[in-house]
RNA sequence: GCGGGCGUGGCGAAACUGGUAGACGCAACGGACUUAAAAUCCGUAGGGCCGAGAGGUCCGUGCCGGUUCGACCCCGGCCGCCCGCACCA
């Protein structure tokens, strides 16, 4: 008998595949629809583990919809502009343009090996002019919206990739790819009005039933939108220049009001400036503020600190009262009105602060059943429930009546509003860097920022850019820039920013619907397709490209090029693929494929194969070039076939869980591709229907159980379950033999493995069709809808009960399924071993749980 | 500090709606085949105790408690790990 030989058939069938053009994505109406989408890649120009598990994912569910009679889409493309190129250019004086292109053709032939149902007739890549043209074009319909503005700002400045990064690409104070210290500086930006969509953001998150919780909550608190009350302080006495309508603060606690002892502002507030520029003592406490690092560390152990301005504010509800004025180094300009008021009793920052600098603390809520007369705020400050006192007009209320009125009365006294503010910032998209996507705009002399018209567009990147150096290529190109104004036609220069690629990416599944369409967007294709029903990729982006994606989305449904609001229904978050780690003694890490590891009883020892040094095992963690613990894709493909290395990556864990590596793993899931082509090889052909016995009609039972748990097991994303199933069916199988069969196990066994065959496709697709093709099935596997299970024969005819007494497990009856409990219980107390347990007992209660199982409770 | 998640054999894990805990796989061990090894195939397997054996028996899903005829699952309280956010007023 012949092994199955992958390198034979894999190709073969991938060609047939593409000959038929089995899976171009058709619009059919008579048909649901479904979308099916990965995170595209970044052409890096080499395939890893990771893509291998991200696609063969998706690939499960578009072939598993493709047999249930969808008509799905599942395209591919690339998220080709960004740094790596511009750094590769510089480190080995590639042209970007070329570089990235290489590495799409090698990364589009390694795809196409994992034997994707992908419909290449649609593939694009963001740096094709014809797709960032069609970007340009939307940006400036934004532009027309009022979308899209500039001004100059603090900026995230990444010293090492200089360029501006926006606030979700600044992870702990470093620049989120090269890990470099951000500087703050202050540069004219282009922004997108993301802020006006927060609320939106927000609340749509609720329809997003199909998304981790997980996501939503870390979306939820990436905008924290907060409910409060913004008002302004009157200054006691001569107000400062340009504080004449005073101080303005937020807030939201503004039931704590009367608990009032200061008011601080941010070390970089204008007002902080103003005193600095009178008051040297002023300007060395700012730069001390500024000097404090952002890390948790350092904020965790930062010291409270706080200058005294020497002004004093009036208290909006006492006339009696004034406040003083502090710069503190705890209160951030970038959020609220970079001011607020500080309540010592009931916040903890306002108390270390109040202690510090010996500032009164009045409580003003008082905890359910405290005493009033005698309840005092200590070291720690109260925030949680209680009745408001010491508070004039509050007192007696609970603490959101108590807000209520507050807002009220400095809405009356014309000092405020209620007000939602969010920790949302716009997103900053201007990058300084040549590979991307220009901004379409000119600045003229005369007219200032003139957005381009549609007719000038694509704005297309010279070919001829210089990347050997730091900085800005586009920028220093000797004449692209120099254009003319649209709207004097004097001389003007052309926006040498480009833009930040998850603007590339945030709009990328709704071309897909029709990449070839002359705008952004096909509206009726986007109207078929849209939203994307499955959406697949990792969670490191669940507060950048997801959110930049739904924000885009409403802006474009708000300018009427889209239907939908929300572009991903359904988000599926999968896990890392992880290897264990090998170091020397010497620390230097070593790659998998230069250790030998051996076992003695329950203990690993691994060693260098070269010279036999021990190794240390280190733990499992996500496949790294630094820490050598890769494993090519290719080189896996080549020992062991596609199918295997597919199946072992979706086997081993649950999608959404990390998964480990190992060559034992794969290994084991060969061993598998090879059971199943003998199993099948071993069918005679031709069996025909016949009778039942006892053996067929138990397999045919099996397969249904199987159909339907197989069948369940996917559309759950429990695949490792799925899987599990098909090698416990492969078992059964071989318990029941083809060589020695009556010809009803025969017919049975032709009938199980036509299911079996279809079962495997999502996950072995090329040995599916092998298989299919081996029993006579029509046509293409691919062609082939899901098998249909029938209910009633997914259950054995005769059950197993377990008979419990007392709730341990004491014996078990076979009984007919479905059997009455009374007719149990019956069978139960007439049995021999069961009455022997009950010897001396006083059986008191008998529980029967149909088809499951029985507990007796005797005494 | 706030929020989310997780904790089951040597390992990855499974267990439907509260109903036989550990399916399936990896590693291991025993056997067959082989001159030998690899590969392959067959078998064993949570732990303790009793028994020559068939088998019996007790313990066991991070810990303590509760609800229930019955708890990995529900409730209360703790412990540990992972992830995200964080001086956000």
């Amino acid at each position: 008998m012949a092994r199955y030989n992958p390198k034979e058939t894999e190709p073969k069938w991938r060609q047939a595949w593409a000959s038929a053009d089995s899976f171009r994505a058709v619009m059919d109406p008579a048909r649901p629809k479904y979308y099916v989408l990965e995170m595209f890649p970044y052409p890096s120009g080499r395939l890893h583990m990771g893509h291998v598990r991200n696609y063969s994912l998706g690939d499960v569910i578009a072939r598993f919809k493709r047999a249930r009679g969808f008509s799905v889409l599942h395209p591919m493309g690339w998220d080709a502009f960004g740094l790596p190129a511009e750094n590769a250019a510089m480190e080995r004086g590639v042209d970007p343009k070329a570089w990235t292109y290489d590495n799409i053709a090698r990364m589009r032939d390694e795809l196409k090996e994992l034997g994707l149902s992908i419909d290449w007739s649609r593939e694009f890549a963001t740096c094709d002019v014809a797709y960032y043209g069609q970007q340009q074009s939307w940006f400036l319909d934004l532009f027309a919206r009022g979308l899209v503005y500039r001004r100059e700002g603090i900026v995230n400045w990444d010293p090492v990739d200089m360029t501006v990064l926006a606030n979700e690409q600044v992870v702990d104070g470093r620049g989120w790819r090269s890990g470099a210290e951000v500087e703050k500086r202050k540069l004219n930006q282009w922004f997108l009005r993301i802020t006006d969509y927060a609320d939106q953001l927000t609340d749509d998150l609720a329809t997003l039933d199909r998304w981790p919780e997980k996501v939503r909550v870390m979306q939820e608190n990436w905008i924290g939108r907060s409910k409060g009350l913004k008002f302004a302080f009157e200054f006691a006495g001569s107000a400062p220049a340009g504080f004449g309508a005073g101080l303005e603060v937020y807030t939201t606690r503004p039931d704590t009001l009367f608990g009032a002892s200061f008011v601080a502002i941010a070390a970089d507030h204008p007002l902080a400036e103003q005193v600095a520029a009178k008051d040297s003592a002023a300007v060395k406490f700012i730069a001390d503020c500024k000097r404090g690092g952002a890390s948790q560390a350092e904020i965790d152990t930062a010291e409270k600190m706080g200058f005294d301005t020497g002004f004093r504010v009036q208290h909006p509800f006492d006339a009696d009262r004034t406040l003083p004025v502090w710069i503190a180094n705890f209160v951030l300009m970038d959020y609220g009105t970079g001011a607020i008021f500080g309540c010592p009793a009931h916040d903890q920052r306002d108390l270390d602060f109040a202690r510090k600098y010996a500032l009164p603390v009045t409580p003003v809520v008082l905890p359910p059943g405290a005493d009033p007369a005698s309840f005092t705020v200590g070291t720690e400050a109260y925030t949680g429930p209680g009745t408001i006192f010491h508070s004039d007009f509050l007192d007696g209320l609970e603490i959101e009546p108590a807000k209520a009125a507050a807002i009220a009365r400095i809405e009356a006294q014309g000092q405020g509003d209620g007000a939602t503010v969010f920790r949302l910032r716009d997103w900053g998209v201007a990058r300084q860097r040549g590979w991307g996507c220009p901004i379409p705009v000119v600045h003229c002399d005369k007219d200032g920022v003139v957005p381009l018209p549609k007719s000038a567009l694509p704005v297309a990147l010279p070919d001829d850019l210089e990347f050997g150096k730091p900085g800005n290529a586009l920028d220093r190109h000797p004449t692209w820039k120099h254009t003319t104004c649209p709207a004097c036609g004097g001389p003007a220069t052309r926006e040498t920013d480009t833009l930040d690629t998850f603007v590339d990416s945030s709009w990328y599944f709704a071309r897909f619907a029709n990449p070839d369409a002359p705008d952004p967007i096909d509206k009726q294709a986007a109207d078929y397709w849209l939203p994307v029903d499955q959406y697949i990729g990792g969670i490191e982006h669940a507060v950048l490209h997801l959110l930049y994606a739904r924000f885009i989305t409403k802006a474009l449904a708000d300018d009427g090029q889209l239907s939908v609001r929300e572009p991903f229904a359904g988000l599926f978050t999968q896990g890392m693929v992880t290897h264990e780690t090998y170091r020397r003694q010497n620390g230097e890490w070593v790659e998998p494929g230069a250790v030998e590891i051996t076992t003695e009883g329950e203990t690993r020892r691994a060693v260098l194969i070269e010279g036999g040094e021990p190794v240390v095992i280190g733990d499992s963690e996500k496949m790294a070039k630094s820490k050598k613990n890769t494993v090519a894709p290719g080189e896996i493909f080549e020992v062991y076939g596609v199918d295997a290395a597919r199946l072992f990556v979706l086997s081993d864990s649950p999608p959404e869980r990390d998964t480990q590596w190992s060559t034992a793993g794969v290994h084991g899931a060969w061993r598998f591709v090879n059971r199943v082509w003998e199993e099948f090889e071993s069918q005679p052909t031709g069996a025909a229907p016949a009778g039942d016995d006892e053996a067929s009609t138990a397999l045919r039972r099996a397969t249904h159980r199987l159909v339907k748990q197989v069948t369940e097991a996917i559309e759950s994303f429990r695949f490792n379950s799925g899987i599990a199933r098909l090698y416990e069916f492969l078992n059964l199988l071989k318990a029941n033999p083809a060589a020695g069969a009556t010809p009803s196990l025969l017919a049975a066994r032709q009938d199980a493995l036509s299911a079996f065959a279809r079962l495997i496709g999502p996950f072995t697709p090329h040995l599916a069709e092998e298989c299919w093709g081996r029993i006579g099935g029509a046509g293409m596997m691919v062609e082939a809808e899901w098998p249909a299970f029938d209910a009633a024969l997914t259950q054995d005819a005769v059950k197993v009960l377990p008979v419990q007494v007392n709730g341990k497990r004491r014996g078990e009856i076979s009984a007919p399924a479905g059997a009455e409990p009374a007719e149990v219980e019956k069978l139960v107390l007439d049995d021999p071993e069961i009455a022997r347990r009950l010897e001396g007992l006083t059986i008191r209660k008998v529980i029967v749980v149909k088809d499951r199982i029985v507990n007796i409770v005797a005494a």
